[in-house]
DNA sequence: TGAACGTATGAGCAGTTGTTCATATATTGA
DNA sequence: TCAATATATGAACAACTGCTCATACGTTCA
């Protein structure tokens, strides 16, 4: 116990202590991974849209101006992340919010920016 | 006003309207920017080891085994969204967490993944 | 069954990002 | 003032990302 010493410089403050605080890697990892997932606008129009309602991917594409194939691939990104949930009626899919940290986040977001 | 018709599509839904719900395109913009921050694990680690404490580039390369270059250039990242700040004493530049959300934005984060 | 429609996906490309390396800047103490 | 130390920064490069284009898949209806 007593015999941890820092071999590695004389630090006033302990790093080895500090480092054994930290999240593990892969925790930290994963966390980066989703915040990548909010990190792009075009995901981020995304997800507003559904903040209001439940859509089909014509419809996001429309709304937002973008090309469907675009849309779609960003809602399979959105939907690895489990951000997003869908459901098939027909041709046609409609995809909604999976849960409501979401918002939060996004919340928190904005709170931040208009500091 | 009744005659502000849908030229497009005949949609079921209506399309403009939810358009017009949406934050503007800048505002969406920048809150994508703030969570490209949080978008990188060593940004990440950053964070967390400046959750524990006040700390100097040094010491924060030290504990995450990354070089002083790439802590310092990851920090000045940081502190253009405004999610660090900083003091000097000497020639030793202290950093620290700028304000609340982010923990609480990290938090949600956490929740998400540990669903 | 086959045409039409809504959605998904692979390849390719341009733009972006994070690191390293070299070097500059800033502060201290001899 | 000069060497040593702590930090910052520009250039360059490899890796990654998001878009477009073409096309495939899945469903409906005639």
């Amino acid at each position: 116990m007593s015999e941890n010493i820092n071999t590695t410089t004389d630090n006033i403050c302990d790093t080895n202590a500090i480092k054994a605080l930290l999240p593990k890697d892969e925790m930290i990892y994963d966390l980066a991974e989703l915040f990548k997932i909010f990190a792009d606008s075009t995901r981020m129009k995304i997800l507003f849209v559904l903040f209001e309602s439940e859509m089909c991917v014509f419809h996001i594409a429309e709304i937002l101006s973008v090309s469907q194939s675009a849309v779609s691939h960003q809602l399979r990104l959105l939907k690895q992340a489990k951000l997003v949930k869908f459901r098939r009626e027909g041709r046609i899919v409609y995809y909604s919010l999976a849960d409501s940290h979401i918002k939060t986040i996004i919340d928190q977001g904005f709170e931040h920016i208009n500091e």
